[in-house]
RNA sequence: GGGCCGUUAGCUCAGUGGUAGAGCACCGGCCUUUUAAGCCGGGUGUCGCUGGUUCGAGCCCAGCACGGCUCACCA
């Protein structure tokens, strides 16, 4: 550890000259960032005491610092060691964190210092880290900045302390924090200044620590298996691979309007046709659609593409991506969601599209031989609809029937063809396709298909699509005669799929809600 | 977009048409092993906004804003 790096010798003069030089011989300061019409007395109480820090000489901002342990480097060192080795090793640490809780006692205070994962607990004592510096810690507040230098000891009750030999100022805090003891509860303040609701609620800190570990554990899973890891482009001129309403904006020096993506699955199907045969992309997708407990109008997908595969062994894969996923992360296969418990044991149930919706809609098997009556039906259950395909009809009444049943792993396979353009067609039924959905918890997870190949075929059913388009449905595939071209030099059969992630840490980190796992949910702008 | 609920101090929340409250936080004083530290003293406020009813509105009514749950839609 460097030399000096102390209160008094570092962040101070070593000693001034003369009384009669000006207390605060710094640089004039500009303005703290905030109207006084918004302060409050303990913003102001805040910002006086930071004046008088900065007019002991005191950098207010300070560059760097130099730890030598995270709090959570300490607590996991130490926490088991008993009173007597930590009095004999006399460790030294250099330790850096927030000021979570302050409890001062005249001469001496204890606080716990936060790295946002651990807390450690400071002794400092005015006749060990000095008069001077004892004074200077006073005019800290909960919320600050420390480094703090020490030996590591317990107190009378046993836990793990510092005892501060001294306290380096690093930043401030000028506003109060929430209440120690109930934390941020205000759902708009929490995702509005989720930094508070990170500073305040440990879980919550938690939940994104895991996200960040699915997603690594995901990419360690494609790229040990040969895969390789693309980005492609968020602007699109044709908003297709998927069946949804985008974003527009525009590109001034093309002067063209672009769409965000609703879906990267075409361009990673011209990368199959390019020689990449496998391939997956993690990142964002925008649909311009409601926003509810499962929906965010920006998500992150993962989709993955491998050549000579079909949407069966799509489901082997998925089977072992998400088992190893709970099994490395959570310790099990099994884990809580809500009241219930989920088991991502392979293998998950199987069940065809049409037996799900015999099953769970309670209508009989006959209705659903003839279309007029099925999409009488589903006009019934959304008006707005009109007109429906047979197709999207079944949608309809799957959404409203099925969907909230398949709590467990369960791979809906073979959907209706005519709401899956871009699948082959099943084997052995030509109005169905090749391809299944992962329903979990009542949400789709994942979507899969063997991929349509076919470039006649391919461009029939855009037209198919443009068609219905101009029957009204406005959630249908627009035509790319590109990604036909891309088609016609040569797709090899393919297995493709999509998994939504934010979907999957819900499941994962047992959270109800999609903007519990997504750091800034979009919200209306204030004001 | 519909229905229901919410919005009071920095935060968490009480508040019954009649002088705006509590805990934490904050301010002043005391306190050298505390830990939701403690003791003494202090209330710091555009009751979301705009109107209306009333002698009188945080409370009743209408409209608006933002949020939550839910339905619809969507992955």
């Amino acid at each position: 550890m460097p030399s000096g790096r102390s209160w008094p010798a570092n962040n101070f003069p070593r000693k001034r000259t003369s009384m009669s030089e000006p207390q605060n011989p710094a640089k004039p300061r500009p303005p703290l960032p905030e109207d006084d019409a918004r302060k409050n007395d303990q913003d102001l109480a805040r910002e006086e005491k930071f004046r008088r820090l900065i007019e002991t000489g005191l950098e207010p901002f300070p560059h760097r610092a130099d730890p030598t342990h995270t709090v959570s480097d300490i607590v996991a060192a130490y926490a088991a060691s008993p009173r007597e080795t930590l009095e004999a090793s006399k460790t030294r640490v250099a330790v850096a964190g927030r000021i979570l809780s302050l409890r001062p006692m005249g001469k001496a205070a204890f606080f716990h210092i936060s790295d946002g994962r651990s807390k450690l607990q400071v002794y400092i004592r005015a006749d060990i880290a000095g008069q001077e510096a004892y004074e200077r810690f006073a005019l800290l507040d909960l919320g600050d900045h420390v480094l703090v230098r020490g030996e590591l000891f317990r107190t009378r009750t046993n836990e793990l302390t510092v005892l501060a030999a001294g306290c380096d100022f690093l930043a401030k805090c000028l506003h109060p924090l929430p209440e120690k003891w109930h934390g941020l509860q205000d759902v708009e303040l929490r995702y509005r200044r989720r930094y508070l609701d990170l500073i305040m609620n440990p879980e919550v800190m938690e939940v994104f620590r895991l996200r960040s570990a699915i997603v690594a554990h995901i990419r360690r899973f494609f790229d040990e298996r040969g895969y390789i890891e693309v980005e492609t482009p968020m602007m699109h001129a044709i908003a297709g691979g998927a069946l949804a309403r985008p974003f527009i904006t525009h590109h001034n020096a093309l002067d063209i309007d672009l769409y965000l993506r609703v879906a990267p699955e075409l361009f990673l199907k011209r990368l199959v046709v390019g020689g990449m045969a496998k391939v997956y992309e993690i990142n964002r997708n925008f649909r311009n659609e409601g926003i509810d407990a499962a929906h965010n109008p920006e998500f992150t997908m993962l989709e993955f593409y491998e050549a000579y595969r079909d949407y069966e062994d799509m489901m082997a894969m998925t089977e072992e991506l998400l088992g190893g996923l709970s099994r490395a992360l959570l310790g099990a296969d099994e884990f809580p969601f809500g009241e219930r418990t989920i088991s991502f044991k392979p293998p998950f149930k199987r069940l065809k599209f049409m037996d799900a919706l015999a099953h769970y809609s309670g209508l009989s098997r006959a209705i659903f031989e003839d279309p007029a009556a099925v999409i009488a039906y589903g006009e019934r259950l959304a008006p707005d609809k009109k007109p429906l395909t047979y197709g999207r009809a079944l949608d309809i009444i799957f959404d409203k029937h099925v969907k909230d049943n398949l709590v467990q792993p369960t791979f809906i396979i073979n959907p209706p063809k005519d709401v899956s353009p871009l699948a082959k067609a099943a084997k052995d039924n030509p109005r169905e396709a090749a391809r299944f959905e992962l329903m979990v918890g009542g949400m789709e997870l994942a979507n899969a298909f063997s991929e349509l190949t076919d470039p006649a075929e391919q461009k029939l059913r855009f037209e198919q699509q443009a068609e219905e388009r101009r029957k009204g449905d406005d959630e249908t595939h627009p035509i790319d005669l590109d990604y036909v071209q891309a088609l016609e030099y040569g797709l090899p059969p393919t297995g493709g799929e999509g998994i939504g992630i934010d979907r999957l840490v819900m499941l994962l980190a047992n959270r109800k809600t999609i903007r519990e796992v997504i750091l800034f949910p979009l919200l209306r702008p204030k004001e």
